[in-house]
DNA sequence: CCTTGTGAAAACTTTCACAGCT
DNA sequence: AGCTGTGAAAGTTTTCACAAGG
């Protein structure tokens, strides 16, 4: 494989673009256009070619995409063609809701344990999935070959349960604590910060 | 076309430069150069001061920031220099979790209100906070002054629910449910894709 | 020295326009 | 005719380089 630099957004775009995909096929659709992909994604039609020609010719002029292959395509581009397992640390309340949502399992993601703690958590399950203490981590990463985790615990902590998840082998982190972290330049991070989020749209309201 | 003034990533770090300076200000911080608001933030302090020059001059050449006078620019700028109320739709596990979020107050926002369509749930509260019918929303909406809504209902219920909403007065919406949301284009929406974020993290894994 | 603020350049992303295939 | 794929152009954002002031 080629590697070719690919835009930030580009790469966000991707996964909008499978659930996208995965609709479609459950309404049915066998071929698609990309003004059909984007229809209803406030995204144009040439950016999601665009945006594929990154990684290769997957449609056929004059007729669209194959939805069928296109899944396939997109969830091996993303890499989840296959179950990715991923853990959560802090068992709280957005820690809890995270084990039982849903959205995750068509994407091929599964969280498939929890870290905390709190004593009176750890050994206590949620939904199957296991609470288990923080040095429990590095071998339970190890045996599932896991580089994935989500962090869910209270500002003041993050940066200290970021460090000791590197140690114990993550090599990626969905972050919901509202605090940035400093970790070396080779791990991934991406933040989820819902005051923000709220903040730049009480911006826009008053702006624009 | 759409001439922004303002870049969204610019919009978008606003709230992340506040925050970091009520925690600097926590820490007993006075004044402070863009080096150090920006230090743990990954971002370079050329560009904080190129974001905070499209709203004003508000630093001292040599010196830096007054950290209280820029806590109050920004909430300003922001919009947040009054505590601004906003609702949550859905009162599910990520619903109930984003009302018991203590995230938002310092951020000068709260969650003054909640609806939901099940008959069990309506009537009950979550820490102070009333669960409403969904037909209840228009009157407490009008009477509070509230223009902000939070999303949290399954994928399959969201563009119903944002259009209720839009109807009964909202203006920007933060979505948490797995899909976009068609709108009229001068309302605000923005997303918190999670599986999407996951997925872009474990791209990132696999060719970065 | 130290900083901020900013026009200009560089870097990056989106959109256009059309070639090429079904 | 209809749709994909893409180099080039247009548009946007970040970074540089440095003037100006404490």
């Amino acid at each position: 494989m080629k590697k070719r630099y690919i835009p930030e957004d580009t790469i966000k775009r991707l996964p909008v673009y499978l659930r996208n995909l995965l609709n479609l096929k459950k309404e049915g659709k066998k071929i698609v256009s990309s003004k059909e992909i984007t229809f209803s994604l406030n995204i144009l039609p040439v950016q999601f070619r665009k945006d594929l020609s990154y990684f290769g010719k997957f449609g056929k002029r004059g007729v669209g995409y194959d939805v069928d292959n296109l899944i396939k395509t997109l969830e091996k581009i993303i890499g989840i063609d296959r179950k990715i397992k991923v853990i959560v640390v802090g068992v709280g309340r957005l820690g809890s809701a995270l084990i039982r949502y849903k959205g995750f399992s068509s994407m091929n993601m599964e969280i498939v344990g929890a870290f905390d703690n709190d004593q009176n958590k750890i050994g206590k399950k949620i939904e199957k999935i296991k609470i288990m203490s923080m040095d429990q981590m590095p071998e339970f990463l190890k045996k599932n070959k896991i580089k994935v985790g989500i962090i869910c615990v209270p500002f003041d902590k993050a940066q200290k349960v970021a460090e000791h998840m590197v140690k114990s082998g993550i090599k990626a982190i969905l972050n919901f604590a509202p605090t940035r972290l400093n970790l070396s330049k080779n791990m991934f991070v991406n933040y989820v910060d819902m005051a923000s989020e709220l903040g730049s749209l009480i911006f826009k309201l008053k702006n624009l």
